[in-house]
RNA sequence: GACCCCAUCGUCUAGAGGCCUAGGACAUCAGGUUUUCAUCCUGAUAACACGGGUUCGAAUCCCGUUGGGGUCGCCA
């Protein structure tokens, strides 16, 4: 029997990287076994389950590059067939009609658990069993008519041919449930893994409150899809050894569920933004500049007129100090006459004495300059610092704030060529008149 | 509270009885390179929760303790 293996979620507007971690497992393991990776929205909850909240749960995948193999199945369009085998669990005494808790909200339709010990093996955590006296029946239909979450999963996975039901270690009370009502349908239950929880700093799981916690706000800040898949891959999971960055594919040939930890994993912030520098500089440069571009039109820093190939150059210059496509607006300079000064920056490297006065006479050997090349910029300081006794620093610093208003930033001689001779003289000008320099 | 699950450096993990003086990565700290930052290179700090067994031998197996977590809806 193939392998088929379901991410289903159910749409509320953004999608948790607990669920997301949980459909990752679900692809990695299809893809790893040479079977399919299905879709199956559980959009019951018609209140939350808008076109947007959908849409985002496909935006995510295909973020990630969480290709599925059938149409997505939508459970609101299901509900004659879970209907249909409520009414065979009726019609078999696996299930029967009562007014639960004499509420007056009329009849229900209640599950008959089998009155026996069970047992499953889960993938991950080895044999549980649960005596027959801790588990109670269940409704399955609302005196409303409807499906509950139990009946309509159940028997979805039934008609989806599910063969194996990865998920959050939340479930696992709900598997004994899910077994019976399996049996009593007359199938064989599929094989279950259940993941442990992405807890916090505090071992709580985590959430909204603990920073970004959707996989919208990834993007949003910045990270690149493969990053965050191959972080959240190895938050529970690990091939042996000393493997960490992978792509997808590798990921998926050593994919199995005995590797898989079965202790909450806390997530660690810091690590994927590491792993994500890691996969920025593998990036082609071409789609580093798309991303970046984008992050300047939405903060208002791009600008037409900029020339062809400029934040290419920009980018080039720097290099390794990019490890969010957002940190390219920390670099605001490049794009914008306008920028701001740094307070502490002016105060260490402007205005500290005789600092200006520098600042002045390197102004004019860069104004007689005709090759203004990065290298030529360089040598012409290295030179300017032997004629009067001075370390680089004490020429290199003050430029540095003069045209780019901090003390922090890329190498200044690749910055004073991706500027132009033209710009650094107009803007080392405005400096010196804006601190007072006579 | 009842039932269930879990437990290796700060974090993610390697480890399936001797290869462990417990390895790697991130983080941290110290040096080096450098015009700042970032990168890069070197090195360092840092863990088997505790107590009992089993065994010639235990991070690895068993039991208990402690500590964490999950579940107890006509939610999903």
């Amino acid at each position: 029997m193939t392998v088929r293996t379901r991410f289903a979620p159910s749409p509320t507007g953004q999608v948790h990287i607990g669920n997301i971690r949980a459909a990752i497992y679900n692809w990695l393991f299809a893809r790893h076994a040479g079977g399919q990776f299905l879709l199956r929205i559980e959009d019951t909850d018609r209140e939350r389950s808008t076109p947007a909240a959908v849409q985002a749960v496909l935006d995510a995948m295909a973020w990630l590059g969480l290709n599925y193999d059938e149409a997505p199945v939508y459970q609101s369009t299901q509900t004659a067939a879970h209907l249909a085998a409520a009414e065979q669990l009726l019609k078999t005494g696996h299930a029967y009609k009562e007014d639960k808790g004499g509420t007056g909200k009329g009849e229900c339709v209640i599950f008959r658990m089998p009155g026996t010990d069970m047992s499953f093996r889960d993938e991950i955590k080895g044999d549980l069993v649960k005596k027959a006296a801790d588990m109670k029946d269940f409704v399955i239909v609302r005196s409303d008519g409807t499906p509950v979450f139990h009946l309509a999963n159940v028997v979805d996975d039934l008609h989806m041919n599910i063969t194996h039901i990865i998920r959050g270690d939340d479930h696992v009370e709900n598997t004994y449930r899910h077994v019976a009502l399996f049996r009593a349908l007359g199938a064989t239950p599929p094989k279950y893994a259940h993941l442990p929880m992405i807890v916090n700093a505090q071992g709580k799981p985590y959430s909204k409150r603990d920073g970004a916690a959707y996989v919208g706000d990834f993007r949003a800040k910045g990270y690149l899809g493969e990053a965050l898949f191959n972080y959240l891959a190895l938050l529970g999971w690990s091939p042996g050894g000393d493997r960490e960055l992978m792509s997808r594919d590798e990921m998926a040939r050593l994919f199995t569920f005995d590797r898989v930890q079965s202790s909450a994993a806390q997530f660690d912030l810091v690590k994927l933004l590491w792993m994500n520098g890691e996969y920025m500089r593998a990036l082609p440069r071409e789609q580093r500049e798309a991303a970046c571009r984008a992050v300047l039109q939405e903060r208002g820093l791009w600008n037409d007129a900029l020339p062809a190939g400029y934040l290419g150059r920009v980018l080039d210059a720097m290099a390794e100090r990019i490890k969010l496509f957002t940190d390219i607006a920390d670099a605001g300079y490049f794009f914008t006459e306008d920028f701001a000064f740094d307070e502490k920056s002016v105060q260490k490297r402007l205005l500290k004495p005789g600092a200006l006065e520098l600042l002045a006479a390197t102004r004019t050997v860069y104004a007689g300059m005709a090759d203004f090349s990065a290298a030529a910029t360089e040598a012409a300081l290295r030179e300017l610092a032997t004629a009067r006794g001075l370390g680089m620093g004490d020429l290199v610093h003050p430029v540095r704030v003069a045209i780019s208003g901090t003390a922090v930033g890329p190498s200044l001689f690749h910055m004073l060529e991706v500027f132009g001779k033209d710009r650094v003289l107009r803007r080392m000008d405005k400096t010196l008149e804006k601190f007072g320099h006579r």
